[in-house]
DNA sequence: TCGATTTATGAAATCGATTTCAGACTTAGG
DNA sequence: CCTAAGTCTGAAATCGATTTCATAAATCGA
């Protein structure tokens, strides 16, 4: 921590620009400032592009937070993600951030840690700040949450997710139909010794549990239900899926498909698969959930779902700026997701082709 | 986009409650409830658990706009950066975030796409929403941005790098020294026929650029100097990266080096060569910066510069902290990256052992 | 040309919490 | 028992922009 000489900051800012100083610069009255910046259409053009000029030499800005007092709005918006270190919901705060920003809206960012009582402490930090509007992830929160929500009177929106409980609306995928298609596929290629790769370790990561889920009633219906040692539950990581396949292998040395909860998983699984040094997919097929950039480029390309997560960013946005205006919003949206069939799955090496179906795509 | 029945959301919040309720229902001043939250130590201990009591009855919540306007501090700080999309910055941001929220302050997020006119607006929105601080990344910015700065006299620091110019601090790691000690270690292996792949194509991406120059001064130094078809500008994308390899051994078929300015580009370069059936490392060495979390599982693992993206996090959140407080700051201070020798790097296939020198590890 | 409208501007109240200043009350000392 | 010092508390000013209300100027019709 190698620390270079340390100096004091320099001086403190200097008094700020207030709209008095551009009204008596501009001979006008302050109230006529501000309606140049905010109703620009209701002064007189020669007077406006006076005052205008005035604006701009004395590079005066408005104090927000005089603004918010008076108008009641901060034109702010809170998002509460697990974790930034997911592509995935990274994706989605910038997308989410780049529409808010076109409408003036700036974005206060917060991280759980897939913790709910961190993600109530944040929201409350939040809510102190005064947003105007506020986006979680997923659909397990507290009841503390909701009603911290229900009381503060701000617009929720939560995300990734199809609906969730309480009245709060949703954007996102229905994740255990995305599953519950996938092992459908797999299922049609002619598999039917299945292992599952889940990372349902932390409480709050209801997208998984019902990608989980999806996985499980899918074999159930087709008369195949996992047995517990068939399921390896992971945490979030690359590493997770190596040793996660090994395990399953080691329990169930004949699996043909493997279904991981996560590209991350699937990739670190594939990788083990490789040293193990099992052909995906003649000998094993894998598949993920995400389709992260990499997705495409492994070697042979992953099967995965892919999730909308600029859209789903962008839709929590307009929802959001809707809602705070007042105008009517959906109670939810259901986002189409895609499942992307690519050559990390394959029928399995001597199968009895099973009667067949036709289609699968998008849902 | 399948939308659910449009609903007018329910009846906007009831009227806040006010420091005045709680004066009040306390049976004491506005004056009294302010001191219970700001300074309780000087509030007599009955009358203030009384008042307490009374704010917690009420569910009281300050309006930190008023508070804001009142002592001119947000407790905001912001951050700009130039994509969430790269695992790098979203764990710095993740690390700010949570130091900064450690501290009772909350943060703004923005990103700029690597464009400068666009940090500069939203850095015009982060300043009139009075941020308290803010976070950048990289050293080049434009002139017009520095002067915003200094007009609203708010500390800044830069990240990713180790010195920016105009007098702002900063706290990285020497990118520039980093390639030439990485390209010094491929010298060292008896390499002498280099090409690189470098994502300098954005304008403000000076980290690329300064990774680039370490490698061109490391092999000049070495009498190799890159010809300009040795150099193979990219995008930042794995897809770009494949391409690049491509087209740069078209050039060179004779290339037994790569080194790439980030780990995408590496990664996507492995892949083409695996297509192409050139064996890394003992055909062909590929290195990459920045160690993402791939980089140690890919087959072969990556040779890497792993950069301390966490630490570079809290420690802008840490400096912030303190020049907001007033406190002596360092002007900037340099982290330790770290070369991480894997196997995707080797001595070339038939190569005459050059004269040894010892060394190469931690900088 | 004069009054009736319309339009543009300014004076002043307002948003809610903080803090200075002064006064009320308590305690200690003589 | 009375004054002096010390503790607490409340009244009121303040932060800076917005907006209502009123007034002055401009426009129009008769």
């Amino acid at each position: 921590m190698d620390k270079k000489p340390v100096i004091a900051l320099k001086g403190r800012q200097q008094p700020r620009v207030k709209i008095e100083d551009v009204a008596r610069k501009a001979n006008v009255s302050p109230a006529t400032v501000s309606r140049v910046l905010n109703h620009p259409d209701i002064v007189r053009p020669e007077l406006r592009d006076k005052v205008m000029r005035h604006i701009n030499d004395l590079a005066y800005t408005r104090d927000s937070a005089a603004r918010a007092l008076k108008s009641g709005r901060m034109r702010t918006v809170g998002v509460i993600v697990p974790t930034l270190a997911l592509g995935i919901f990274a994706e989605g705060v910038e997308a989410l951030q780049n529409r808010l920003s076109e409408s003036g809206y700036t974005l206060f960012i917060a991280n759980s840690q897939y913790d709910q009582r961190r993600e109530f402490q944040e929201l409350q930090s939040l809510i102190e700040r005064g947003i105007d509007g506020i986006v979680l992830v997923g659909a397990s929160h507290g009841r503390e949450l909701r009603s911290l929500i229900e009381q503060a009177g701000v617009p929720v929106i939560t995300t990734y997710v199809a609906k969730a409980g309480g009245g709060i609306p949703a954007i996102g995928i229905d994740n255990e139909s995305a599953t519950r298609e996938i092992t459908e596929y797999l299922l049609r290629l002619g598999h039917v010794r299945f292992g599952a790769i889940a990372n349902v370790v932390a409480a709050s990561n209801d997208r998984s549990r019902a990608r989980l889920e999806g996985i499980q009633r899918a074999l159930s219906d087709a008369g195949l239900p996992l047995k517990p040692s068939q399921i390896v539950k992971a945490d979030y990581s690359l590493a997770q899926g190596r040793s996660a396949l090994r395990q399953l292998l080691t329990d169930h040395p004949d699996t043909t498909a493997v279904i991981c909860t996560t590209d991350t998983l699937a990739i670190g699984a594939m990788a083990e698969a490789r040293k193990m040094g099992l052909a995906v997919p003649s000998t094993l097929s894998i598949t993920g959930f995400d389709d992260v950039e990499l997705a495409a480029q492994m070697d042979p390309p992953l099967t995965t779902v892919s999730v909308p997560a600029a859209e789903i960013g962008r839709g929590a946005a307009d929802y959001l700026i809707n809602a705070i205006a007042g105008s009517p919003v959906p109670r939810s949206v259901v986002l189409p997701y895609r499942l992307v069939m690519r050559s990390s799955s394959a029928p399995p090496r001597s199968s009895v082709r099973p009667a067949r179906r036709g289609r699968s795509r998008d849902h």
